[in-house]
DNA sequence: GAGGATTTGTGCTTTTTTGCACAAATGTGT
DNA sequence: ACACATTTGTGCAAAAAAGCACAAATCCTC
């Protein structure tokens, strides 16, 4: 239940957001962004929920998690609705993020241009094999590419503590995965996104999201055969 | 409801998996596969979870979806299960599979060692870009790298009758990525695996699964946020 | 300024997913 | 052959998520 005492100004962001929201929020954020970009001043809970794939009703319910920032009988100002979800997910300060394996996956991650448009900059580059280490590797997408020099994964603490980063990538072989995220989260990363097809085991406090593209084409794969039938 | 009169030889296979088993299915193949690799005959439903990270109980129910394939007192035969659960999923015939965009993201993916190792193949590289289109782009990992001809998105079409693809992959920009999509499904494609930051409409009977990289991480930037109070 | 048309926010219901706990089944040792 | 130690499979309860439906709030028109 939300809090009833409430403070009164700016009021406090804890009431607890589920997880299935926040895995939607980012969503939300993008269609609003496309729809700024569009100079599109306001749009209702229908449109947006198409943009993003869900119901309306879920969209309201997952937007009245964050505040009443809606009109009714009018919509939601976009630009207003976008600032509020890009606070509620700290977008608005910088994130750090380290890539550890800068294999052609590390390399596509770091080239993306996506990271760098909303919040993240990668800062780091870490890698085990020699021939890697100390190369330079394009970052980010056209407009504001850098180059970053890739590090030995033996320094790895001390390019977290100096980049301050608070992200962590880890787009190894599976093999070195586990290790990678022991000296991830001894050297103080606290959340990590891991693209290698393992199951990373991590002490409580440490969040990690998994990308496993086999897996995703595995679960087509099974709804593929279904539809055969 | 299960259907009631099963077929006694061989039993169907349609009781219905529930969706979030689904997903999980993947991670139990893998680590199967890993413990095969190792030579490991039996594994225990607690040892699975372990390697996977997911709770026994909810590990031993999922499989008990598929079938009764463990023996209380002792536990699973590795490989059996093993080829239980690759059966189920179809991972016993091969998946063929096309790329659409061969950018950063789409090359790393064609790279991608996971797929060839678990049925799937690439078979086919399609781009809009004229500089890009009958270049040859390295497939597969190491041991089984193929060299494919970059196709000419007009010929999607062509492509995926020729080759015979079930599989699409949308590695466009965003801006693209809804036509080549219709695209796909009109030559054929019902399942497909996109990874950009856009959500595709298709239409009943069409499974689009996302990836997007930066959601993942604004995620945890969220959780990460909640942390520094 | 009153009535009608929208559109949000939310209480309630239904469905899905997870977790618990234990009976049933197997192997072991004496 | 019988008691005992394991470990699965599953019924039932709890929690989480999704969906429905409508009252409340706002705008627009006349």
């Amino acid at each position: 239940m939300p809090s009833k005492i409430s403070s009164s100004l700016k009021d406090g962001h804890s009431p607890k957001i589920s997880e299935a929201t926040v895995s939607r929020l980012p969503a939300y954020y993008r269609a609003l962004s496309q729809l700024a970009d569009a100079a599109q001043v306001r749009v209702s809970s229908e449109e947006l929920a198409a943009l993003t794939g869900v119901s309306s009703a879920m969209l309201r319910k997952d937007l009245s998690h964050l505040g009443s920032y809606g009109t009714r009988g009018v919509g939601y100002e976009v630009e207003f609705l976008r600032y509020q979800i890009s606070r509620e997910m700290g977008l608005n300060h910088d994130w750090s993020v380290v890539i550890v394996g800068v294999g052609n996956l590390g390399r596509a991650l770091a080239h993306y241009g996506g990271f760098g448009s909303r919040g993240f900059r990668v800062v780091a580059l870490v890698d085990a094999d020699q021939t890697l280490i100390g190369t330079k590797v394009k970052c980010g997408a056209e407009g504001k590419t850098v180059e970053l020099l890739v590090h030995a994964l033996s320094d790895l603490e001390d390019v977290i503590k100096e980049t301050n980063a608070r992200l962590g990538v880890v787009a190894t072989p599976a093999e070195s995965a586990q290790a990678v995220s022991d000296r991830l989260v001894k050297a103080g990363i606290r959340s990590i996104l891991n693209f290698a097809p393992v199951h990373l085991s991590v002490p409580e406090g440490v969040d990690v999201r998994k990308v496993d593209l086999a897996s995703e084409l595995q679960i087509l794969a099974f709804h593929e055969q279904r539809k055969a039938v």
